[in-house]
DNA sequence: CGGGTCGTTGATACGGATCAAGGCGAGTGG
DNA sequence: CCACTCGCCTTGATCCGTATCAACGACCCG
């Protein structure tokens, strides 16, 4: 009996292999409660461009990032965009404590996430003070992030954004073979500009511009190396 | 002695008429803990253009907006200039879980704030549950601001942001008079350019244009009347 | 081969920055 | 009381960075 209850407490199957186990949502949350989330919640897969939710819909479900990038948008009336945000595995997807969604949250490449019910995840905040607390804390390094990049889009050039872009997904890919120099942009020219309050062909020439200068290489349009961090630090008006 | 105990467990007198008692941090806290506080902590005074906190500063302390206007700004190493969010009362101020302040806050206008030592507060968001809530709650909505914000840098034009900056500050001026169409601008026009991304010369002469329009009236630089919000939404790009 | 999407490059236009001058109100000292 | 200065704001002239418009190249897929 007492085996039969331990099995209970134990990390459900589904959970096991997840990429999201540490670091995620679900680090939080004692077997047990990770086991009756479980049960909710479901696996889905996000090609590149679908949307997860849309501006205006109400919330209906949250969900964590199990491996690729979603880009969250906010779009005028008149149909100009911004990106307001980039999120990775494992981040947490979804407004707490709000009805609707103020922005589209779209899938940039093929992305996989794992589905919550809005109820399961609202209950659990207030059952589990470190879920509460990691969620607090999340909000808190994207508020971070938002005041960085408003900084990016109020006073830097064309330049030092794209050069801040770069930056920012060199810091955001996992090291693959262990070297940040060396990535694949998750966005296309257009969604580039979206982020950096740009037009395509400036985001372009910008990169063309890096390119020449010798502090980036292109490959296939997306994959990039950078030889010199530090000179891509430098363009991008980070100072350390 | 029961009435002894009750007397510990009453609001404490320096709390008593407390402008940030309904809403601040200090609403979700039990008078136990609230007097606890107090004993702690202390009223402020800061005058308009004095920094609570710089950036890079260690922090020692947190607090809470009891009347005034504090920006929150963030500056490169050549100087630009970028204000990241103003706060009001009763907001409170800080950021929680980190050791230092990655921007400066300054106080816009004469400000008060009760200062609470860090200890106290951080001891407090384990045993608080309602305070940990009440101050994640507070980043989400800073964040849902911040990234409103980040649309208005990245895709208005100067004169839908000036028309956006008065929008803002009409919604949050408590209105005296019940009236939501009449208020002082708490930053001068240097500051409004560092939060709108634009130059003090170019949001003067979007002001001027607004005030041509029959958009807005001025007196005084300062004082700001809106005979109609709706047209001022309307020049903001604001969609209703 | 034709059509589509995505990215680059060039020519030109324009919005906002920059540079420069002056207005206005408040405070100061004669 | 006036002259002076100082901070803050406005206005004008000009410049420059990025947007806009247009053409074209690279690649993919039918």
């Amino acid at each position: 009996m007492q085996t039969k209850q331990m099995h209970h407490m134990e990390i459900p199957v589904v959970c096991r292999s997840c990429e999201a186990r540490h670091g995620g949502v679900c680090s939080a949350l004692t077997p047990a409660q990770l086991s009756e989330l479980s049960k909710h919640s479901s696996r889905r897969k996000v090609e590149a461009g679908n949307e997860v939710i849309g501006q205006g819909e109400s919330i209906t479900s949250y969900s964590s990032i199990l491996n690729g990038v979603v880009k969250l948008s906010k779009v005028m009336a008149d149909g100009r965009q911004q990106i307001v945000g980039l999120q990775f595995a494992p981040d947490f997807m979804g407004r707490p404590f709000l009805g609707e969604s103020r922005m589209s949250a779209e899938a940039a490449v093929d992305t996989e996430i794992c589905v919550f019910p809005r109820r399961a995840i609202e209950r659990l905040i207030h059952d589990a003070p470190d879920l509460g607390h990691l969620l607090h804390n999340q909000a808190l390094k994207e508020l971070d992030d938002a005041r960085d990049w408003m900084l990016t889009l109020g006073r830097k050039t064309a330049q030092e954004k794209v050069a801040s872009f770069l930056w920012l997904i060199a810091n955001h890919s996992d090291p693959a073979e262990g070297d940040r120099s060396c990535f694949e942009l998750p966005l296309s020219r257009a969604d580039i500009a979206d982020f950096l309050g740009l037009t395509i062909e400036t985001v372009s020439r910008q990169m063309t511009k890096l390119r020449k200068d010798g502090i980036i290489q292109i490959e296939n349009n997306r994959h990039i190396t950078v030889p010199d961090l530090e000179r891509l630090a430098e363009a991008a008006g980070i100072d350390q």
